[in-house]
DNA sequence: AAAGCAATACGAAGATCTTCGTAGATAGTA
DNA sequence: TACTATCTACGAAGATCTTCGTATTGCTTT
């Protein structure tokens, strides 16, 4: 199994980049971020990312494409886990209750949440 | 409004434990924490995370009582918040799908799950 | 009073995170 | 060729996080 992901604020910054576009080069990562930073500090975001496993590149021209390895489903798992289980003690059900009071949903979402649900219940007993 | 909360990985070991017991000292938490810090790294974290508003405390003898100020559902709101923007791209959705796939639900949890969300809907038309 | 015990206070060392400056490489252009 | 623009590589400074050593304070016991 995949190691652990925990990124940290700015690993995380640049991976939501990635994840929204796909890929992306230092500048194209660089104009994406709300934060202005110098373009060697995302490049060098980028290297340590490379470093971790949770990126890689292909040489396009002369720069550098990058390209997510870790998927945002894993990660999510992954940060959702701590979270339940530091903050909600566990509790999934907490955790939704907090999910829904943050944002407002749509009744088209609603139902396929509940959909997702109605699986998981199944899968339960299955 | 409250500022925003935002523990790093050592606070939030804290805050948990704090959030679980209700109230801790310092050897109360050090004594629940998974991992072996000294007595005065505990105590240092309890005075960062009073400093920054997160804990109070009140003597109980000749030492302090530590309760936690900030709730869970607020803490917890805050990371869900930013985990759905960034790893989950703003959809409620594709993170209630990770959160059922982490952990087994019993049929219980679900039936109030879905109550949840039938709220959460009557709450947007209302 | 002196010694010992159980606390907190303070400061600083070490680790990690974040940012960027400078250097070097390469391609295009005057 | 020399100049400029555009990259990556490297290293290091500064900020923050984490841990703990030492000092101090105030009881309690001898």
């Amino acid at each position: 199994m995949g190691g652990e992901t925990a990124f940290t604020e700015r690993e995380l910054d640049i991976m939501s980049v990635l994840w929204r576009a796909g890929s992306g080069t230092v500048t194209e990562v660089r104009d994406a971020l709300r934060d202005d930073l110098g373009y060697t500090s995302v490049l060098k975001m980028l290297q340590i990312l490379e470093d971790k496993g949770m990126v890689r590149h292909e040489a396009e021209g002369r720069a550098y494409r990058y390209f997510p390895v870790v998927e945002p489903e894993e990660a999510g798992g992954d940060a959702l886990r701590r979270i339940v289980d530091k903050i909600f003690q566990g509790s999934a059900e907490m955790a939704l209750a907090r999910l829904v009071s943050e944002r407002p949903l749509r009744p088209e979402e609603v139902k396929r949440m509940k959909a997702l649900l109605d699986e998981a219940a199944k899968r339960e007993e299955g």
